[in-house]
DNA sequence: GCTATAATTAATAGAATTATTAAATAATAT
DNA sequence: ATATTATTTAATAATTCTATTAATTATAGC
């Protein structure tokens, strides 16, 4: 019987190497630093996966995954445009709060390995497109309706990742500069939920 | 007479260096490759700065200075908080849209790098507090005429900077991912700032 | 117990990186 | 013209990192 202490070394180097490349990116981790943390020969990283990009991508692709998913699974709830999209803005909200170191991982290897990107791409293919063709439908709805002033849809889009995200990627900047207490950095992270459903909320008032 | 295209190693080997880290960052840009690049000799980067480090700080010093700097220039303009609050708003953004990479240099360098981070805070001391205590006096006295809606001068922070950075962050990762031309991309980007000035501003009504 | 397979380690090749040093070349001043 | 100083290069030490290989130990099946 396996005991929790003495799992899967496998197991074990994939945990730590997330926690590894969420922590400080692809680049500044080595399998080396990896196998020390787990506590095995660094050759047994690459006996497992081969390479370290291959580790990488691994853990990666759950993450893309892990993201994508929710946006899929359209729960197409004969609820106001409104409801829907507070919905929408708070379901996100609370997965980045489930991960927020996530947000930087992305960033950070998109924009500084061009393979990646391109590699999502092909990945994902116009997924995204077609996400935000159908918000832009309810939208153009509404439009005509007048229940919500004229914007474009992926405006409305940037204005939701931007207010989602940004409190994730800064606070441990935030903390350290403005020498905020856990406490204080929780109920702002709290808080920030609901600031931001009333943000796009409001904004899109006519 | 020095020529333009023969100007001065030093200062070549600083621009080629401030271009490969805000394209790349500091853990992914060697000094062979600034070396390259310059078309001189490995070894000459380091004459000219010792180490690597050295030459990051220095370029990583004048961008902090160029954001800070803007802040510290109160032009106490003895005009109504909300306009003043919408020139604090589009200064921002126009700064950022002129260095448009430094956000993610400043993210990527202090979160991967606890040391920076320590630098930082060191330096600029509490800058930052004095400066949000500031804000906040205006807000306490516009909130107390019922001008505006009770609310927390970080959380006003945090809404402006998480509107204005974004946008430049994700922009590369966008434009591949939904398949922006050049075009489509700069008028998003022309749009925003108006924008963010406009969801700051309704934000605020009581 | 014996054998086959899986997990793990030690050793190391090979590449890249930072940094230093000594020598060579260019520029400047006297 | 020569001495002095600044710039540049070649060579290389020292380190780190990825990845592979061969050998060793553990595990499971028969």
């Amino acid at each position: 019987m396996k005991n929790k202490k003495d799992e899967n070394t496998e197991q074990k180097i994939i945990d730590t190497a997330e926690r590894l490349f969420l922590e400080k990116g692809f680049a500044m981790t080595s399998t080396t630093e990896i196998a020390r943390e787990v506590g095995c020969n660094q050759a047994l990283v690459h006996y497992y996966f081969r390479t370290k990009e291959k580790l990488f991508e691994a853990i990666f692709e759950k993450k893309i995954k892990m993201f994508v998913k929710p946006f899929l699974e359209s729960k197409d709830e004969y609820k106001p445009f409104e409801e829907r999209l507070k919905n929408l803005i708070e379901n996100h909200y609370e997965l980045i709060k489930a991960n927020p170191k996530v947000p930087f991982l992305f960033l950070n290897e998109l924009l500084t390995n061009p393979v990646r990107l391109e590699s999502l791409r092909k990945k994902i293919g116009d997924l995204p497109k077609m996400l935000l063709a159908k918000i832009d439908e309810d939208l153009k709805t509404e439009i005509k309706k007048g229940t919500i002033r004229p914007m474009n849809t992926i405006d409305l889009f940037i204005s939701i990742l931007s207010l989602n995200i940004t409190i994730f990627l800064i606070s441990p900047v935030l903390k350290n500069i403005i020498n905020l207490s856990d406490d204080e950095l929780n109920n702002i992270i709290e808080n920030r939920k609901n600031e931001n459903v009333l943000m796009i909320l409001r904004c899109l008032k006519p």
